[in-house]
DNA sequence: CTCATTTATACTCAAAGTGAGCATAAGTGA
DNA sequence: TCACTTATGCTCACTTTGAGTATAAATGAG
C-alpha cells in the first residue's frame, strides 16, 4: 500500500481599502495565524470550489464571490508539523490547492476565530508606497549578503528579487522575494520547520514579518504576486471596490494592493480611455476638498471583448 | 473512512519548428492518444517536478527541461472512464495535476508508445496564420449557436470566445474554447463521457478535433493558452528554438505557436529594441533569397532586470 | 550572363500613447 | 476672507506603434 494521500484546500481571502489590503486570517489553538483551510473530501464535494466555498463558510461565515486557483504546493522538503495534519491519517502526505477568493466587504467575521489582517505585517518589505522600506537596506541586504558568502548565483538572486544594485523593483515578484528569506533561514517558517530551534543570532524572525502555520505564508505570498500581476491586465480591483468610488479611492485602492504609488494624471487618463468606468454625475461627500465625482465600474465593458485591466503608471 | 485519493501527473511537452507546434503524445492500448501520465506516488517521491520528470522520462525516453505547473483539477462532474486510473484503488478520485514542459528538439521518441503530434489536429479551430479557420464560420458558430438556442448569455460566451460579432479572436482564450464545446456536446469527449453513444445528428465530433482521453485535450488547451500568453511577457520561446536562428525563423516559430501572423518589420524593431537577441555576424544558408542573419538568444539580458517577452505586433 | 524571383534588411512618417509638469476649480476650516 | 486641500483640465516633449516604401543579396531559369 502506498503512502495515504490528503488533499488540503487553502483560501487566502481579501478585501481592501483605501489604506489597506486585507486577507482573512484564522488562528489555530495556539493562537498561530493561518488561512482558511480544510481537507478536501471527495465523497462528500464534486468540486474543489464548491468544497472552499462551503468551508469558508463553515469556518468564518464568509460567502466567497469571485474565486480562482492559485498554485498546488506538494512539495514537503519543508516538513509540515503534525498538528496541521489535523484528522489525516498519520504519515499522511498533504498536497495543497491554494485559492484566491476576493470579496468588496469586511464583512463582520467577529464571531469566528478569524480576522481581517493588513497584509503587509506578514511581509513589511512589500508596501512601497512611502518609499523602499528601510527595512531592505537596513536589514534584509545584509542578513541575505551573508547567507550568500561569495555565490555569485545567491547574490544575483537576492539584487533581483530584491531590486537592489540599480534593479528594478516588481512588485509582483512576492513569492520570488518570500522564497528567498526562507531559504535564506530568515523567514520564521525556516527555523520552526528545520525543528532545531538554534539560538538565532541574528535580527528576531519577526523582523521578517510574522510567521504563519505551514506553508500558509508562501500561499499569501503567491496570492499577492498573483492579484498585483492580474490587477493590470484584468479589471480585478473591482471585485475590492464598493458599488461607486471616486477615482481616487479607486486609485489609492489599487496604490494599497501593489505597495506603489501610482501617477495621478496619467492613472485618470488611462482609465478613462478605457472606457472601464463611467461618472454618476453626483459627487461625493468631500473628504476634505473639493467634492469628486462618483464613478461605477461598467460590467457591460468587460463582457464585450478584452478584457483590460486597470492602468498602473508609476509615480 | 473517506474515498480513496489519487494525485495524477499529466505532462504537456512541447516542441516547434518554423511551421507547426508539437505536442508530446502518447497511446493507450487501445491506440486513444493522450498524454504523458501517471501517479504522484508520496512514498516514491519528493516533490511533483521530480516525479513528473522521471516518468516522463521512462515513458518517453525524454528528458524535461524547462517545467511550469499548470492547473489542478478535481471536479470530476465529467467523469473518467475507470481505465485510465489504473492501478488506483476501485472508486478512487483523481485530481490531475498539469504540468508544461519546452524542448527545443524533437527527440527520436519512437522506440516508445510515443509521437509528436501537430497540436492544431486537436484544435483545428486555433490556426489563424492562413486568415481565420473556415471551419469556425461554417461549422463551430451554427453548431454552437442552435446550443445557444435563445439563451442571451450564451450567445454572449460564444462570441466572445470565438471571436464573432465583430469581437476579437484572442488566442489564449483557448481552454474557453474548448470547454465552450465541450460543454456543448461537440467535442468528442463530451459525448464519451455522458456514455450514451447517441446517435448525433449533426457533423461528426472529429470535425471538432480529434478527441484524448480522460481530460487529457482539457489539459493541453490550458497549456496553449498559457503559453501563447507567456510568450508575449516572458521570454519562453527561446526554449523553444535551436542556440541559433534567424529572426524569420524565430518569427515564424512565434507565429506557429500563437497561430497568428506577425507584422516583419515591426517584430524585428521590437525585437531589437529589447535587446533580447544578439547576432552573430555569421550568415545562415539560404532558404531562397538574401541570406540572414544568425542570432543567438542573449540569457544574460534576463537575469538582470525584467524578463521582457518577445514582441507580437499583429499583422 | 542576365534578369526575374525570393527573402532580408533599412528607412520614413503619421498616429497613438506615456511621463511629467503647470493651471484652475471647488470644497473646508481658522 | 484666505490659506489649505483635493479634484480636474490642459500642454508638451518623447517614445512606441502601425504600416508603407525602398534597397540589398542570394537563387535559378533562359
Amino acid at each position: 500500500m502506498t503512502t495515504p494521500l490528503a488533499v488540503g484546500l487553502n483560501a487566502v481571502i481579501v478585501a481592501a481599502d483605501t489604506e489597506t489590503p486585507y486577507a482573512l486570517i484564522t488562528q489555530n489553538a495556539h493562537g498561530s495565524p493561518g488561512l482558511p483551510h480544510g481537507r478536501f473530501d471527495p465523497a462528500g464535494h464534486r468540486t474543489f470550489e464548491r468544497a472552499l466555498r462551503e468551508w469558508v463558510q463553515e469556518q468564518t461565515g464568509f460567502e466567497l464571490g469571485y474565486v480562482e486557483q492559485l498554485y498546488t504546493f506538494g512539495d514537503y522538503g519543508r516538513e509540515l508539523p503534525q498538528a496541521d495534519l489535523e484528522d489525516a491519517p498519520p504519515n499522511a502526505r498533504l498536497v495543497s490547492v491554494g485559492y484566491l477568493g476576493l470579496t468588496p466587504e469586511r464583512t463582520d467575521i467577529s464571531a469566528f476565530r478569524a480576522v481581517w489582517r493588513d497584509w503587509y505585517r506578514f511581509f513589511p518589505w512589500e508596501d512601497h508606497r512611502k518609499g523602499r522600506p528601510t527595512l531592505i537596506a537596513d536589514t534584509i541586504a545584509p542578513a541575505l549578503e551573508s547567507w550568500a558568502g561569495g555565490d555569485e548565483q545567491r547574490i544575483d538572486r537576492m539584487r533581483l528579487a530584491f531590486g537592489l544594485h540599480g534593479r528594478p523593483w516588481i512588485e509582483e515578484n512576492t513569492l520570488e522575494r518570500y522564497e528567498l528569506l526562507y531559504e535564506a533561514g530568515l523567514a520564521g517558517e525556516a527555523v520552526r520547520d528545520r525543528s532545531a530551534p538554534e539560538s538565532a543570532a541574528g535580527p528576531s524572525p519577526s523582523v521578517f514579518g510574522e510567521p504563519m502555520i505551514s506553508d500558509h505564508r508562501r500561499i499569501l505570498a503567491t496570492a499577492i504576486g498573483r492579484l498585483r500581476g492580474k490587477i493590470k491586465y484584468r479589471p480585478v480591483v473591482f471585485e475590492l471596490t464598493p458599488e461607486t468610488f471616486t477615482l481616487s479611492e479607486l486609485q489609492r485602492t489599487v496604490e494599497a494592493l501593489l505597495g506603489q504609488p501610482l501617477h495621478k494624471q496619467n492613472f485618470r487618463r488611462a482609465l478613462d480611455r478605457s472606457a472601464l468606468v463611467e461618472g454618476l454625475g453626483r459627487q461625493s461627500t468631500a473628504t476634505g476638498g473639493r467634492p469628486a465625482e462618483l464613478f461605477r465600474f461598467r460590467r457591460e465593458t468587460v463582457r464585450r471583448g478584452i478584457a483590460l485591466g486597470v492602468p498602473t503608471p508609476r509615480a
